[in-house]
DNA sequence: CGAAAATTTGACATGACTCAACTGGAGTGG
DNA sequence: CCACTCCAGTTGAGTCATGTCAAATTTTCG
Protein backbone atom coordinates (compact mmCIF):
# COMPACT_ATOMS: atom_id res chain seq x y z
CA UNK A 1 0.00 0.00 0.00
CA UNK A 2 2.97 2.06 0.73
CA UNK A 3 4.44 1.49 -2.35
CA UNK A 4 1.17 2.59 -4.38
CA UNK A 5 1.23 5.46 -2.75
CA UNK A 6 4.81 6.28 -3.68
CA UNK A 7 3.80 5.49 -7.45
CA UNK A 8 1.09 7.76 -7.14
CA UNK A 9 3.31 10.61 -5.09
CA UNK A 10 6.08 10.67 -8.09
CA UNK A 11 3.23 10.98 -11.10
CA UNK A 12 3.41 14.83 -10.02
CA UNK A 13 6.70 15.55 -7.51
CA UNK A 14 9.61 13.26 -6.96
CA UNK A 15 9.67 12.28 -3.43
CA UNK A 16 12.33 10.20 -1.66
CA UNK A 17 11.64 6.96 -0.23
CA UNK A 18 12.65 8.45 3.24
CA UNK A 19 10.04 11.11 2.62
CA UNK A 20 7.23 8.91 1.35
CA UNK A 21 7.89 7.21 4.65
CA UNK A 22 7.61 9.70 6.56
CA UNK A 23 4.41 11.18 4.82
CA UNK A 24 2.70 7.59 5.56
CA UNK A 25 3.29 8.00 8.81
CA UNK A 26 0.44 10.54 9.15
CA UNK A 27 -1.61 8.24 7.07
CA UNK A 28 -4.57 6.29 9.16
CA UNK A 29 -5.25 3.09 6.95
CA UNK A 30 -8.98 2.99 7.20
CA UNK A 31 -11.57 0.39 5.22
CA UNK A 32 -14.80 0.49 5.24
CA UNK A 33 -17.59 -1.91 4.19
CA UNK A 34 -20.16 -2.04 1.12
CA UNK A 35 -22.70 0.72 2.26
CA UNK A 36 -20.66 1.89 5.26
CA UNK A 37 -19.97 5.74 5.01
CA UNK A 38 -17.09 7.37 5.52
CA UNK A 39 -18.78 11.07 6.31
CA UNK A 40 -22.06 11.85 7.20
CA UNK A 41 -24.25 14.76 6.52
CA UNK A 42 -24.12 17.22 9.01
CA UNK A 43 -20.83 15.88 10.35
CA UNK A 44 -17.70 18.04 9.90
CA UNK A 45 -15.18 16.99 6.80
CA UNK A 46 -12.20 16.60 8.57
CA UNK A 47 -9.75 13.82 6.78
CA UNK A 48 -9.21 14.02 3.02
CA UNK A 49 -9.23 10.03 1.83
CA UNK A 50 -6.80 8.35 -0.90
CA UNK A 51 -8.39 5.03 -1.98
CA UNK A 52 -6.15 2.59 -2.41
CA UNK A 53 -8.85 0.14 -3.61
CA UNK A 54 -12.83 0.43 -4.04
CA UNK A 55 -15.28 2.61 -5.00
CA UNK A 56 -17.22 5.46 -3.32
CA UNK A 57 -20.01 8.12 -3.79
CA UNK A 58 -20.46 11.40 -2.57
CA UNK A 59 -24.38 12.46 -2.43
CA UNK A 60 -26.81 14.48 -1.04
CA UNK A 61 -30.25 13.98 -0.20
CA UNK A 62 -32.37 17.50 -2.02
CA UNK A 63 -36.00 19.09 -1.16
CA UNK A 64 -37.37 16.11 -2.05
CA UNK A 65 -35.38 12.97 -0.40
CA UNK A 66 -34.16 12.22 -3.43
CA UNK A 67 -30.77 11.22 -3.77
CA UNK A 68 -28.12 13.37 -5.90
CA UNK A 69 -24.82 12.28 -6.63
CA UNK A 70 -21.79 14.62 -7.14
CA UNK A 71 -19.00 12.64 -7.32
CA UNK A 72 -17.65 9.03 -7.54
CA UNK A 73 -14.39 8.05 -7.04
CA UNK A 74 -11.69 5.29 -7.38
CA UNK A 75 -8.65 3.71 -6.92
CA UNK A 76 -5.92 6.71 -6.93
CA UNK A 77 -8.54 9.38 -6.17
CA UNK A 78 -8.32 11.34 -3.13
CA UNK A 79 -12.23 12.11 -2.13
CA UNK A 80 -13.28 14.74 0.14
CA UNK A 81 -15.85 17.09 0.91
CA UNK A 82 -14.17 20.20 -0.32
CA UNK A 83 -16.42 22.64 0.85
CA UNK A 84 -16.39 21.44 4.12
CA UNK A 85 -12.80 20.92 4.50
CA UNK A 86 -11.88 23.95 3.57
CA UNK A 87 -14.28 26.03 4.83
CA UNK A 88 -14.58 23.74 8.29
CA UNK A 89 -18.10 23.80 7.99
CA UNK A 90 -20.35 21.38 8.59
CA UNK A 91 -21.01 18.88 5.40
CA UNK A 92 -23.97 18.86 3.20
CA UNK A 93 -22.88 15.77 1.71
CA UNK A 94 -22.51 11.80 2.55
CA UNK A 95 -19.53 10.09 1.42
CA UNK A 96 -20.40 6.19 1.28
CA UNK A 97 -18.85 3.22 0.19
CA UNK A 98 -20.12 1.20 -2.72
CA UNK A 99 -17.82 -1.71 -2.57
CA UNK A 100 -15.49 -2.87 0.38
CA UNK A 101 -12.78 0.19 0.26
CA UNK A 102 -9.54 0.64 1.76
CA UNK A 103 -8.69 4.31 2.07
CA UNK A 104 -5.82 6.23 4.06
CA UNK A 105 -6.88 9.46 5.76
CA UNK A 106 -5.34 12.06 6.62
CA UNK A 107 -6.66 14.66 9.05
CA UNK A 108 -6.50 18.19 8.19
CA UNK A 109 -4.09 19.42 11.14
CA UNK A 110 -1.64 16.58 9.99
CA UNK A 111 -2.06 17.22 6.60
CA UNK A 112 -0.96 21.04 8.09
CA UNK A 113 2.29 19.03 9.86
CA UNK A 114 3.12 17.05 6.77
CA UNK A 115 3.18 20.60 4.37
CA UNK A 116 5.61 22.09 7.32
CA UNK A 117 8.24 18.91 7.57
CA UNK A 118 7.78 18.36 3.93
CA UNK A 119 7.48 21.09 1.87
CA UNK A 120 6.96 19.70 -1.50
CA UNK A 121 3.94 18.17 -0.29
CA UNK A 122 2.67 21.97 -0.45
CA UNK A 123 3.62 21.19 -4.37
CA UNK A 124 2.21 18.25 -4.56
CA UNK A 125 -0.93 19.12 -3.22
CA UNK A 126 -1.17 22.18 -5.51
CA UNK A 127 -1.01 20.45 -8.41
CA UNK A 128 -3.70 17.37 -7.54
CA UNK A 129 -5.90 20.61 -6.67
CA UNK A 130 -5.37 22.18 -10.19
CA UNK A 131 -5.77 18.65 -11.69
CA UNK A 132 -9.13 17.96 -9.37
CA UNK A 133 -10.37 21.51 -11.03
CA UNK A 134 -9.50 20.86 -14.66
CA UNK A 135 -11.95 17.21 -14.34
CA UNK A 136 -15.04 19.37 -12.43
CA UNK A 137 -14.38 22.03 -15.41
CA UNK A 138 -15.06 19.30 -17.72
CA UNK A 139 -17.78 17.43 -16.28
CA UNK A 140 -19.28 21.02 -15.69
CA UNK A 141 -18.99 21.76 -19.42
CA UNK A 142 -20.92 17.94 -20.00
CA UNK A 143 -23.85 19.37 -18.41
CA UNK A 144 -24.10 22.10 -19.91
CA UNK A 145 -23.67 21.89 -23.45
CA UNK A 146 -25.19 18.13 -24.10
CA UNK A 147 -28.38 16.29 -23.82
CA UNK A 148 -29.26 13.13 -21.53
CA UNK A 149 -28.17 10.82 -24.15
CA UNK A 150 -24.61 12.47 -25.14
CA UNK A 151 -23.61 12.70 -21.18
CA UNK A 152 -24.72 8.99 -21.12
CA UNK A 153 -22.84 8.08 -23.89
CA UNK A 154 -20.00 9.99 -23.12
CA UNK A 155 -19.83 8.23 -19.72
CA UNK A 156 -19.72 4.91 -21.20
CA UNK A 157 -17.08 5.72 -23.70
CA UNK A 158 -14.78 7.40 -21.76
CA UNK A 159 -15.13 4.89 -18.12
CA UNK A 160 -16.77 1.34 -19.61
CA UNK A 161 -15.76 0.31 -16.51
CA UNK A 162 -18.02 2.62 -14.21
CA UNK A 163 -21.27 1.23 -15.91
CA UNK A 164 -20.23 -2.00 -14.68
CA UNK A 165 -19.76 -1.33 -11.55
CA UNK A 166 -22.44 1.12 -10.05
CA UNK A 167 -25.99 0.60 -10.66
CA UNK A 168 -27.49 2.41 -13.80
CA UNK A 169 -30.01 4.16 -11.16
CA UNK A 170 -27.02 6.12 -10.02
CA UNK A 171 -25.57 6.32 -13.07
CA UNK A 172 -28.40 8.47 -13.68
CA UNK A 173 -28.55 10.62 -10.97
CA UNK A 174 -25.41 11.36 -11.43
CA UNK A 175 -25.30 12.43 -14.91
CA UNK A 176 -28.71 14.12 -13.76
CA UNK A 177 -30.67 12.23 -15.93
CA UNK A 178 -34.31 10.10 -13.87
CA UNK A 179 -33.86 6.52 -14.17
CA UNK A 180 -36.72 6.37 -16.48
CA UNK A 181 -35.42 8.22 -18.77
CA UNK A 182 -32.04 6.40 -18.91
CA UNK A 183 -33.96 3.32 -19.12
CA UNK A 184 -35.45 5.35 -22.11
CA UNK A 185 -32.21 6.43 -23.64
CA UNK A 186 -30.57 2.83 -23.41
CA UNK A 187 -33.47 1.69 -25.23
CA UNK A 188 -33.55 3.65 -28.67
CA UNK A 189 -29.64 3.55 -28.48
CA UNK B 1 -2.09 48.52 -7.59
CA UNK B 2 1.06 46.99 -5.85
CA UNK B 3 -0.83 47.91 -2.52
CA UNK B 4 -3.79 45.48 -3.74
CA UNK B 5 -2.30 42.78 -4.69
CA UNK B 6 -0.89 42.89 -1.52
CA UNK B 7 -4.10 43.16 0.34
CA UNK B 8 -5.20 39.94 -1.61
CA UNK B 9 -2.08 37.89 -0.95
CA UNK B 10 -2.09 38.40 2.70
CA UNK B 11 -6.25 37.53 3.33
CA UNK B 12 -4.60 34.18 2.66
CA UNK B 13 -1.14 33.44 3.67
CA UNK B 14 0.99 36.36 5.20
CA UNK B 15 3.39 37.68 3.50
CA UNK B 16 6.34 40.25 3.80
CA UNK B 17 6.91 43.68 2.02
CA UNK B 18 9.74 42.02 0.86
CA UNK B 19 8.14 39.26 -0.66
CA UNK B 20 5.27 40.97 -1.72
CA UNK B 21 7.96 42.93 -3.22
CA UNK B 22 9.81 40.42 -4.96
CA UNK B 23 6.66 38.77 -6.45
CA UNK B 24 5.55 41.93 -7.64
CA UNK B 25 8.40 41.60 -10.35
CA UNK B 26 7.33 38.57 -12.07
CA UNK B 27 4.36 40.48 -12.98
CA UNK B 28 3.72 42.40 -15.93
CA UNK B 29 0.75 44.74 -16.09
CA UNK B 30 -1.14 44.51 -18.80
CA UNK B 31 -4.41 46.57 -20.25
CA UNK B 32 -7.72 45.78 -22.69
CA UNK B 33 -9.70 47.49 -24.07
CA UNK B 34 -13.54 46.90 -23.63
CA UNK B 35 -14.09 43.74 -26.15
CA UNK B 36 -10.29 42.83 -26.83
CA UNK B 37 -9.12 39.58 -26.24
CA UNK B 38 -6.73 37.80 -23.50
CA UNK B 39 -6.54 34.90 -24.99
CA UNK B 40 -8.07 33.32 -27.96
CA UNK B 41 -9.01 29.94 -29.01
CA UNK B 42 -6.57 27.53 -30.62
CA UNK B 43 -3.53 29.85 -28.54
CA UNK B 44 -1.95 28.32 -25.85
CA UNK B 45 -2.88 29.97 -22.46
CA UNK B 46 0.19 30.39 -20.83
CA UNK B 47 -0.56 33.58 -18.35
CA UNK B 48 -2.88 33.70 -15.39
CA UNK B 49 -4.27 36.93 -15.29
CA UNK B 50 -5.23 38.34 -11.73
CA UNK B 51 -7.66 41.47 -12.18
CA UNK B 52 -7.19 44.44 -10.32
CA UNK B 53 -9.59 46.51 -13.05
CA UNK B 54 -12.45 46.07 -14.58
CA UNK B 55 -14.39 42.64 -16.13
CA UNK B 56 -13.28 39.77 -18.11
CA UNK B 57 -15.32 36.95 -19.38
CA UNK B 58 -14.11 32.87 -20.81
CA UNK B 59 -16.12 32.12 -23.73
CA UNK B 60 -16.19 28.99 -25.84
CA UNK B 61 -18.04 28.87 -29.46
CA UNK B 62 -20.06 25.45 -29.44
CA UNK B 63 -20.55 23.04 -32.47
CA UNK B 64 -23.71 25.33 -33.43
CA UNK B 65 -21.97 28.52 -33.52
CA UNK B 66 -22.99 29.93 -30.54
CA UNK B 67 -20.94 31.39 -27.38
CA UNK B 68 -21.21 29.25 -24.68
CA UNK B 69 -19.98 31.70 -21.27
CA UNK B 70 -18.28 29.18 -18.69
CA UNK B 71 -16.93 31.98 -16.25
CA UNK B 72 -16.59 35.84 -15.36
CA UNK B 73 -13.90 37.24 -13.94
CA UNK B 74 -13.91 40.47 -12.00
CA UNK B 75 -12.01 43.09 -9.73
CA UNK B 76 -9.21 40.53 -7.19
CA UNK B 77 -10.13 37.26 -9.16
CA UNK B 78 -7.24 35.20 -11.11
CA UNK B 79 -8.37 34.03 -14.58
CA UNK B 80 -6.98 31.70 -16.77
CA UNK B 81 -8.02 28.41 -18.54
CA UNK B 82 -6.94 26.42 -16.53
CA UNK B 83 -7.32 23.51 -18.72
CA UNK B 84 -4.68 24.69 -21.44
CA UNK B 85 -3.00 26.51 -18.61
CA UNK B 86 -2.07 23.34 -16.57
CA UNK B 87 -1.75 20.74 -19.37
CA UNK B 88 -0.58 22.73 -22.02
CA UNK B 89 -2.67 22.72 -25.02
CA UNK B 90 -4.49 24.77 -26.87
CA UNK B 91 -6.96 26.33 -25.24
CA UNK B 92 -10.72 25.78 -26.60
CA UNK B 93 -11.68 29.21 -24.74
CA UNK B 94 -11.60 32.66 -25.30
CA UNK B 95 -11.10 35.57 -22.72
CA UNK B 96 -12.33 38.99 -23.53
CA UNK B 97 -12.91 42.13 -21.42
CA UNK B 98 -16.24 43.28 -21.16
CA UNK B 99 -15.42 46.56 -19.61
CA UNK B 100 -11.39 48.15 -19.69
CA UNK B 101 -9.52 45.55 -18.00
CA UNK B 102 -6.16 46.09 -16.31
CA UNK B 103 -4.72 42.62 -14.81
CA UNK B 104 -1.33 41.49 -14.12
CA UNK B 105 -0.04 38.83 -15.47
CA UNK B 106 1.93 36.14 -15.02
CA UNK B 107 3.27 33.58 -17.06
CA UNK B 108 3.79 29.69 -16.16
CA UNK B 109 7.71 29.89 -16.61
CA UNK B 110 7.79 33.19 -14.22
CA UNK B 111 5.33 31.40 -11.69
CA UNK B 112 7.48 28.46 -11.28
CA UNK B 113 10.91 30.64 -10.26
CA UNK B 114 8.81 32.52 -8.18
CA UNK B 115 7.48 29.34 -6.45
CA UNK B 116 11.60 28.55 -5.91
CA UNK B 117 12.02 31.94 -4.83
CA UNK B 118 9.27 32.34 -2.15
CA UNK B 119 7.88 28.97 -1.34
CA UNK B 120 5.31 30.62 0.37
CA UNK B 121 3.49 31.10 -2.75
CA UNK B 122 3.36 27.56 -3.56
CA UNK B 123 0.90 27.50 -0.36
CA UNK B 124 -1.26 30.54 -1.45
CA UNK B 125 -2.04 28.95 -4.85
CA UNK B 126 -3.13 25.57 -3.57
CA UNK B 127 -5.36 27.73 -1.00
CA UNK B 128 -6.71 29.84 -4.46
CA UNK B 129 -7.05 26.83 -6.13
CA UNK B 130 -9.02 25.33 -3.13
CA UNK B 131 -11.66 28.02 -3.65
CA UNK B 132 -11.69 28.06 -7.09
CA UNK B 133 -12.69 24.33 -6.83
CA UNK B 134 -15.39 25.05 -4.09
CA UNK B 135 -16.95 28.27 -5.92
CA UNK B 136 -16.60 25.46 -9.13
CA UNK B 137 -18.90 22.72 -7.63
CA UNK B 138 -21.62 25.32 -6.09
CA UNK B 139 -21.98 26.44 -9.43
CA UNK B 140 -22.24 22.85 -10.69
CA UNK B 141 -24.75 22.04 -8.22
CA UNK B 142 -26.97 25.20 -8.81
CA UNK B 143 -26.97 23.68 -12.55
CA UNK B 144 -27.60 20.11 -11.48
CA UNK B 145 -30.44 20.90 -9.07
CA UNK B 146 -32.21 24.05 -9.81
CA UNK B 147 -34.51 25.21 -12.55
CA UNK B 148 -33.51 28.39 -15.07
CA UNK B 149 -35.90 30.56 -13.00
CA UNK B 150 -34.25 29.88 -9.60
CA UNK B 151 -30.57 29.80 -11.25
CA UNK B 152 -31.38 33.15 -12.76
CA UNK B 153 -32.55 34.93 -9.40
CA UNK B 154 -29.68 33.00 -7.09
CA UNK B 155 -27.02 35.01 -9.09
CA UNK B 156 -28.74 37.96 -9.21
CA UNK B 157 -29.47 37.95 -5.37
CA UNK B 158 -25.75 36.78 -4.81
CA UNK B 159 -24.13 39.15 -6.83
CA UNK B 160 -26.76 41.51 -8.15
CA UNK B 161 -23.98 44.09 -9.30
CA UNK B 162 -23.68 41.45 -12.05
CA UNK B 163 -27.43 41.84 -13.70
CA UNK B 164 -25.96 45.59 -13.90
CA UNK B 165 -22.85 45.13 -15.70
CA UNK B 166 -23.40 42.43 -18.04
CA UNK B 167 -25.85 42.12 -20.84
CA UNK B 168 -28.81 39.99 -20.33
CA UNK B 169 -27.73 37.74 -22.76
CA UNK B 170 -24.31 36.87 -21.52
CA UNK B 171 -26.15 36.09 -18.05
CA UNK B 172 -28.81 33.88 -19.94
CA UNK B 173 -25.24 32.40 -21.77
CA UNK B 174 -23.71 32.11 -18.40
CA UNK B 175 -26.92 29.90 -16.47
CA UNK B 176 -27.33 28.17 -19.54
CA UNK B 177 -30.70 29.77 -20.28
CA UNK B 178 -31.72 30.31 -24.02
CA UNK B 179 -32.31 34.87 -24.04
CA UNK B 180 -35.63 34.89 -24.66
CA UNK B 181 -36.91 32.02 -21.98
CA UNK B 182 -34.79 34.52 -19.70
CA UNK B 183 -36.44 37.53 -21.46
CA UNK B 184 -39.62 34.98 -20.27
CA UNK B 185 -38.53 34.70 -16.66
CA UNK B 186 -37.85 38.19 -15.93
CA UNK B 187 -41.24 39.19 -17.04
CA UNK B 188 -43.40 36.79 -14.89
CA UNK B 189 -40.90 37.92 -12.48
C1' DC C 1 -30.08 60.58 -36.16
C1' DG C 2 -29.55 56.06 -37.93
C1' DA C 3 -27.69 51.43 -37.84
C1' DA C 4 -26.67 47.70 -35.24
C1' DA C 5 -27.32 45.19 -31.14
C1' DA C 6 -30.19 43.64 -27.38
C1' DT C 7 -34.54 42.43 -25.69
C1' DT C 8 -39.22 41.03 -25.99
C1' DT C 9 -43.19 38.52 -27.82
C1' DG C 10 -45.72 34.75 -29.63
C1' DA C 11 -46.37 30.27 -31.91
C1' DC C 12 -44.89 25.94 -31.94
C1' DA C 13 -41.88 21.83 -30.97
C1' DT C 14 -39.63 18.56 -27.93
C1' DG C 15 -36.60 16.64 -24.43
C1' DA C 16 -37.06 15.14 -20.20
C1' DC C 17 -39.83 14.55 -15.99
C1' DT C 18 -43.52 12.41 -13.04
C1' DC C 19 -46.40 8.88 -11.74
C1' DA C 20 -48.10 4.41 -11.71
C1' DA C 21 -47.93 -0.16 -12.99
C1' DC C 22 -45.41 -4.14 -14.36
C1' DT C 23 -41.30 -7.47 -14.83
C1' DG C 24 -37.50 -9.92 -13.50
C1' DG C 25 -33.73 -11.10 -10.65
C1' DA C 26 -31.25 -11.34 -6.21
C1' DG C 27 -31.21 -12.19 -1.61
C1' DT C 28 -33.04 -13.98 2.62
C1' DG C 29 -34.96 -16.91 5.90
C1' DG C 30 -37.49 -20.81 7.20
C1' DC D 1 -34.02 -25.18 -1.94
C1' DC D 2 -38.33 -23.12 -2.38
C1' DA D 3 -41.28 -19.13 -1.56
C1' DC D 4 -41.43 -14.50 -0.70
C1' DT D 5 -39.94 -9.98 -0.64
C1' DC D 6 -37.63 -6.25 -2.24
C1' DC D 7 -35.27 -3.56 -5.31
C1' DA D 8 -33.63 -2.28 -9.91
C1' DG D 9 -35.05 -1.65 -14.26
C1' DT D 10 -38.60 -1.04 -17.91
C1' DT D 11 -42.88 0.71 -20.11
C1' DG D 12 -46.39 3.86 -21.20
C1' DA D 13 -49.38 7.93 -20.62
C1' DG D 14 -49.65 12.50 -19.75
C1' DT D 15 -47.44 16.95 -18.73
C1' DC D 16 -44.29 20.75 -18.36
C1' DA D 17 -40.18 23.35 -18.69
C1' DT D 18 -37.53 25.11 -21.85
C1' DG D 19 -35.84 25.44 -26.55
C1' DT D 20 -36.22 27.19 -31.48
C1' DC D 21 -37.52 30.31 -34.96
C1' DA D 22 -39.23 34.52 -36.75
C1' DA D 23 -40.80 38.97 -36.14
C1' DA D 24 -41.52 43.21 -33.62
C1' DT D 25 -39.75 46.51 -30.45
C1' DT D 26 -36.48 48.92 -27.73
C1' DT D 27 -31.98 50.38 -26.52
C1' DT D 28 -27.31 51.62 -27.37
C1' DC D 29 -23.84 54.14 -29.33
C1' DG D 30 -20.94 55.87 -33.13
Amino acid sequence: MKQQLSNYLNRYVSFTETEVDLFYTYLTVKTFKKKEHLLKDGQHCREKFFITEGLVRSYKIDSKGQEKIAHFGIENWWITNMESFVIDKPSLFYIQALEPTTVLAISKSKLEMAFEKIPKLERLFRIITENMFVAIERKNELYMKYSSKDRYYNLVDHIPDFAQRVPQYMIASYLDISPEYLSEIRKNK
